[in-house]
DNA sequence: TCCATTCTTGACTGGTCGTTCCATAACTGT
DNA sequence: ACAGTTATGGAACGACCAGTCAAGAATGGA
């Protein structure tokens, strides 16, 4: 039918992605993006549009990996406090070994009330995690775990939230026992 | 002895403070910088030095400000969880009226992590916050309000966390009422 | 084999970036 | 009134920005 693409087109996304989580939309240019991804420039518009649609990809992807794992560590056969120690757990040692942080946090304090498009992923995102906590909140109230006085809704906003909060004071301090204290404390109000 | 400035270096540096927070750093321009300081280019960088300089100074001033508020709420004489709660709710209505959020918070998350300077100010910020958290919880030990049981640096660590989370969460959604579980939540763990 | 289609290449666009130069204006102390 | 000093204004710098163009290369189907 025609010429074929010399290059993976996912892999060249997960390219862009990584280049923007490093260092934000505005302080990516063009050239560094055809210099990461190692395509032509006209590959990159052909294939991905201009910029900000490949930021908008690379976001989605970065949205749907991130919330993958997270629903990953959630379904395991775990009681439920534990489960959410680990992701706790997993957003400090990420955090910790990765000084990017958050590539939809960063792009929610950059571009979320200036860029309507971003703030649709941002707000998607806050949706489905919360609504992945709740689940397993209510869960936990069925098995007996956690009391019934407690309110998943709001329990559930409030570990986002707390999630959110650890990964920025992860960026002012790299000091592990401090973000564990920090998720320490989150966490005692489920028990 | 020489020809005065014909404009408040206060007020042109309050200005550029403003602009900074409400476009980050990337994307604010020096034209947009003469143009909304109203001054001459090079009367900038005889003023403030370069774009950078002039950014430092900026989130510096942000800072003091910001500070010095919270400082007040935590000095009035008033229950410990109050003046607490009071911060909560001060940085919620914040949040809700401007959609800039956290000047300090923003340039964690664009800059920190490629700029000691701004990593600099950032921890600065962190400490000076858990130090004003710290003192107080202590004084509430003292007074009996606070159970001796709990560890006031930890949970002054958790405190600033949390804000810095509900300042991110803010930017997703702006419901009042669901930030306001989240500080409810947040704030239980006092008692 | 040849055509239609798509991909690749590299030069190029007009515009904007941060920063600097230099001539001139305006002020103070003498 | 004059000298010394600093502020101002506007033009200019080279570098880089996001995005485009046209020509050639490579493929699959007929």
């Amino acid at each position: 039918m025609a010429r074929p693409k010399s290059f993976k087109q996912a892999e060249a996304l997960e390219k862009a992605m990584q280049l923007f989580w490093e260092k934000g939309f505005e302080a990516t240019s063009i050239q560094d993006l055809v210099d990461t991804i190692g395509i032509n420039r006209q590959s990159l518009y052909n294939t991905f549009g201009d910029k900000k649609q490949l930021f908008l990809q690379s976001l989605d992807l970065y949205r749907t990996q991130g919330l993958e794992g997270i629903l990953q560590k959630l379904a395991e056969d775990e009681p439920v406090q534990q489960k959410i120690a680990d992701v706790f757990r997993f957003i400090i040692d990420a955090s910790i070994h990765d000084s990017r942080g958050c590539l939809i946090a960063n792009s929610t304090l950059e571009l979320a009330n200036h860029d309507d498009d971003v703030a649709t992923i941002v707000c998607d995102n806050l949706k489905n995690y919360e609504d992945a906590f709740r689940q397993v909140l209510l869960e936990a109230q069925q098995k007996g775990e956690l009391s019934p006085d407690k309110n998943p809704d709001a329990i559930a906003r409030y570990l986002f939230s707390s999630l959110q909060g650890i990964r920025v004071t992860a960026k002012a301090t790299n000091d592990r026992a401090r973000l564990e204290d920090i998720a320490a404390i989150t966490l005692s109000v489920l028990s």
